[in-house]
DNA sequence: ATAACTGTAATAGTTGTGATATCACAGTTG
DNA sequence: CAACTGTGATATCACAACTATTACAGTTAT
């Protein structure tokens, strides 16, 4: 269900999150759906609960879950295309953006690497 | 010359490297200029002289400048448009796009951001 | 009610990184 | 020689990511 990679400059816990985000926004988990539980969650991908822990905290904070204490974390009901997190991605897309405009990448070939990234994979026919 | 943001999440001897390039790419430093000295710099910015070594020390490193001891630093030959410099900001933003892709910002969206920021400013005419 | 699950909380320790503060060394220039 | 330049090394601080461990409280099924 989730794939980690350890050797990833990015975060355990922001893999997480983003993979959760990117099955919900594919329609693999729909609203009110149980996520696995932190401690499951944490056993399969060998990490400590509070890795895990953080990556949920963070979701719910977000509104992309919301948890019950003692029975399980659930999507939410408005998860898709969640407006925080939009902003937050965008915000930092702004970032490097900026970065790679300042390092010498072209318009073009910004816009040629985001078609390349868009068109391959994750199709749900 | 040079603007540092403390507060950025950017390192700041992150923010040195990147201006500098940018210098150079929109041809206010030009191959053989003599950059300012890591003590000066370090002096004006209110830095430390290690953080400005860091950042001359990667571009170095990346072949945008060279220095000669007891002389100073200065722009490479070649340093327009420097090869492991793009490399390196394809690379980060490659990893960005996949993960704006995974948060539910569209293609559209990313293209629209891209032009909003390669169209303002920094024009040299 | 007890066992086995669930999320939550708190504390401590490790590792890596960004940044600072200092001191020392060596080459260059006036 | 003095004053500049880059270089090197060390120590220290702060923060972030991650792990380890223990504990507490709500839920569910037997």
């Amino acid at each position: 269900m989730i794939i980690i990679d350890p050797r990833s400059r990015t975060p355990i816990f922001e893999q997480i999150k983003e993979q959760i985000i990117n099955l919900i926004n594919i329609g693999e988990l729909k609203p009110h759906d149980k996520l696995p539980s932190i401690r499951q969650l944490a056993s399969d991908l060998e990490l400590n609960v509070n890795t895990v822990k953080r990556a949920f905290q963070e979701l719910e904070s977000e509104r992309v879950t919301y948890s019950l204490p003692g029975k399980g974390v659930f999507v939410s009901e408005n998860a898709v295309a969640n407006q925080i997190v939009l902003e937050n991605a965008e915000a930092e897309l702004i970032r490097i953006l900026a970065s790679s405009k300042a390092k010498g990448v072209s318009l073009d070939r910004v816009i040629t690497l985001a078609k390349t990234i868009y068109e391959k994979g994750d199709n749900d026919d």
